[in-house]
DNA sequence: TATTGTTATACTCTATAACTATA
DNA sequence: TATAGTTATAGAGTATAACAATA
C-alpha cells in the first residue's frame, strides 16, 4: 500500500464535481493540481462503510504481519492454528467452514504449517477420507508465543482507534465471526 | 468463499450424533466430531478486531458486487470513478495515493474503465509525463446509476448491522478513509 | 451418489523492480 | 536525479472444476 492510512481530514463530500474553494481548475487542466491528499474529496465514498472497512482492514493486517514478522506468521495461519489448538481433532472441512476458507486453499496452508512442524494431519480411524488436525508439541509452544505477539498487535489497534471504540467494533461485528 | 458469513445455523446433519452439551473430547479423537459449527470455539480469535473486520469486509464486498452485478462494477472501480468524478483532472499518482492503490495496479484499472468509455486519460499540457483523468459523458451518466445501486447496497449494510451501528462504524473508522 | 482431501486453473489483489519519457 | 506512467513478475487470496479414495 502506498497510501497513508492515517487521519486525512474528512474532506466534505461534494455531490457535484467542483473544486472545493473556488480554486479554478479547468476541465482540461493538467494533472497534479492537488498539492495535498487532504484536498481530494471522497464524495459518495465517505458514506460507504465498505470503503472505510477495507482501508481499516489493510491497516490492521499490515500491523499484524509486522508485529508477528519475527515468527513469520500471517493472520490466516494464526487463525487456523488457533482453532485447531482450541478444537483438536477437527477435520479440514470443519476448519475451512468455520473460518470461511476454501478447502482447496486450506490444503496449502496446512502443507506449510505441517512442513514447519506446527500442525499434524492424523488419519481418522472412523472416516478414512478425513484427517484429524492437531498441533504438534512444537506447535503448542509456538502458538503461545504467537498469541502474546497477537495481543501486542491488538494493543496497537486499541491505541489507534481507542479502547472503547475497539470494543464497540467487536460488539457490532460479532455476528460475522 | 464457501463459508456463510452469517450466523451459521448448522444445517449439517451427521450420522454421528453427539450430545450438544457434552464437551469432553479426547486429544486423539478422529476428525468430524463437531456436528455444528457453533460448537467450534474461536478461542483467542474472538477477541481480535482484525478477524471480525476481515469477515465483515468479505461479506460487505460480496454484497456490493452482487448489488452492482447488473452494471459489472466492483468496489475498487467504483471508488476510482467516484474520486475522478468529484475531482476531475487528477493525475494517476494522485488517485493512487488518495485511495491507497498501487500506481501499477491503477494502470490496469484505468485501462478497463477507458475501454468501456467511462474514463478518459488526457495528456497534461503542463507536465507531459502525467495524465489528467476525467469521466466521459457516458461515465458521468453511468456513475449516477452506480451511486444509486451503491446506496441500495448501503441499505443492506444498515439492515444487517443496524442503522445506528453502521453510523458508529463510519465514525470510528473515519480516520482511515 | 455424496463427501474429503487433493490438484489444477483462472482471476483479483498486493508488493516490487525496472524501463521510458519526461522534469 | 527524480517523478509519472507503464510493464513484468511473484505471492496471497478467491472461485471453480475435476479426480481418487472412501462413505
Amino acid at each position: 500500500m502506498t497510501g497513508n492510512a492515517q487521519l486525512s481530514k474528512a474532506t466534505k463530500s461534494r455531490t457535484d464535481a467542483r473544486p472545493p474553494r473556488g480554486r479554478k481548475r479547468s476541465a482540461n487542466s493538467g494533472a497534479g493540481q492537488h498539492a495535498l491528499d487532504d484536498e481530494i474529496g471522497l464524495d459518495a465514498l465517505a458514506g460507504h462503510a465498505g470503503y472505510a472497512v477495507r482501508r481499516f482492514q489493510i491497516w490492521i493486517f499490515q500491523d499484524f504481519i509486522r508485529t508477528l514478522s519475527a515468527v513469520d506468521i500471517r493472520p490466516t495461519q494464526y487463525s487456523v492454528m488457533t482453532v485447531i489448538g482450541a478444537n483438536p481433532g477437527l477435520s479440514q472441512m470443519a476448519v475451512a467452514k468455520r473460518l470461511g476458507i476454501e478447502r482447496a486453499r486450506l490444503v496449502h496452508l496446512l502443507d506449510s504449517l505441517e512442513q514447519r512442524d506446527l500442525v499434524s494431519r492424523i488419519k481418522s480411524a472412523t472416516d478414512r477420507r478425513s484427517h484429524a488436525l492437531h498441533l504438534t508439541a512444537r506447535g503448542r509452544t509456538a502458538l503461545a508465543q504467537f498469541k502474546r505477539l497477537a495481543a501486542e498487535h491488538e494493543r496497537h489497534v486499541a491505541e489507534k482507534i481507542g479502547k472503547g471504540n475497539r470494543e464497540k467494533l467487536l460488539q457490532i461485528l460479532a455476528a460475522f465471526t
